[in-house]
DNA sequence: GCATAATGTGAGCGGATGCTTGCATTTGGC
DNA sequence: GCCAAATGCAAGCATCCGCTCACATTATGC
């Protein structure tokens, strides 16, 4: 399960971004935080398609007027989970990076493509559902920022290893792993082993090194 | 533009399958080309979201009623636009491969991506919507089909080039280059030959050929 | 020309869903 | 204990959208 960091539900949501209340009492945490476990129930259970306000106050054992005391819009919720997710995301990898900097490409990039995939491993499902909802929603700052971030991250490791024109190659290898990472889980792969394994070796391929 | 075949836009749709009447004169041939033609547009210019069957009807000069005579759901619409894509697709694919064949794994590999890329060249915006609809939609058997047919495409090119363990490997290439692919028109990317010679890098990379 | 089949029409039904609003209940400071 | 602020509630409004149906128009065979 996701930990909320509780960042104002509010600041997001620019087109229709009427404020709204920010939780002060306990009571009204616990709300909040019932709202956005149920969405995410209901994401990893029955996908996004399943997902509408009306359900998510049920779900939460809330009523529906409550939700939109804090949560503007249906689209504001899923953009907390979505922040919350790769808010846990990039934390996860600055820290591989950190302890992995200097230990040379190989164990760098295994280092980063670990990282990304404990993520999915964590919740799958939920982890599949949120990036799809995240390609049709028009990002909130906080988590481009975010993203950008981990691009960040890559870059650097690959600045260290004496790696010219980063940041475009960097671009390609996450958009690499992207596409393998991707169509296994679509097919219904759970071996990660197996899966870290060719993303590593789409990598280096990519990169020119010699084969392990 | 696409070509429509008419291929019976009955013949789909499993579950709510109601028999609807096939076109047997001009006229309603032409009613069918101008629901397809204007679901096409629609989603070139303003993406899925903003598909539904009254302004399919609308823009297309047509009544609702019109449109329901031939394609028993959205879904049927959308699937049959998705269905003359992949045969195109298909077809193009087949075609390069049958012209490259012999003539060296990297030959046959730039054959191959060229046609790819070739199609998304043709409408980039159409192209896209389509393959993010048909992420979310059931595919029907002749779609599956051409899928499973350009996969195979890919098997036996490799095969032809020495390649053990084809399948798993057409898999993972696969999915490279659509991930190279999707990232870089996400991006707002037009430079194809810039993506053809990335996705080169990428698959023999892969395949650990030495780099060029 | 006429009968019949094929095709075209659009008002509107039924249901889903995002969200508002008016009111009830609980909490915390004094 | 009291009151104002905070929180909670759910009926239901407004809209959208997939789809039907009863009827009008056009083409085809004879």
């Amino acid at each position: 399960m996701l930990a909320f960091g509780h960042s104002h539900p509010n600041a997001m949501k620019n087109l229709p971004l009427n404020p709204r209340k920010v939780p002060r009492q306990a009571r009204s945490r616990a709300t909040c935080d019932a709202i956005l476990a149920a969405a995410a129930r209901i994401l990893e259970r029955q996908g996004d398609e399943a997902l509408n306000t009306n359900r998510v106050a049920e779900v939460a054992g809330v009523s529906i007027g409550s939700l939109y005391q804090y949560y503007p819009t249906k689209e504001a919720i899923l953009a907390e989970l979505i922040r919350a997710m790769r808010q846990q995301m990039h934390d996860d990898m600055a820290a591989a990076a950190r302890v992995a900097a200097g230990s040379g490409l190989e164990q760098e990039v295994d280092a980063l493509v670990a990282a990304t995939l404990r993520h999915h491993l964590r919740n799958p499902e939920l982890a599949y559902a949120l990036e799809i909802v995240e390609e049709r929603l028009p990002l909130d700052a906080e988590t481009a920022a975010l993203k950008q971030g981990m691009r960040t991250l890559v870059v650097d490791m690959l600045e260290r290893n004496g790696i010219t024109d980063a940041p475009a190659i960097a671009f390609d290898l996450i958009a690499i792993g992207h596409g393998l990472a991707d169509a296994a889980i679509a097919a219904g792969e759970r071996d990660f082993d197996g899966l870290h394994r060719r993303i590593r070796r789409a990598v280096l391929g990519y990169l020119g090194r010699p084969r392990l």
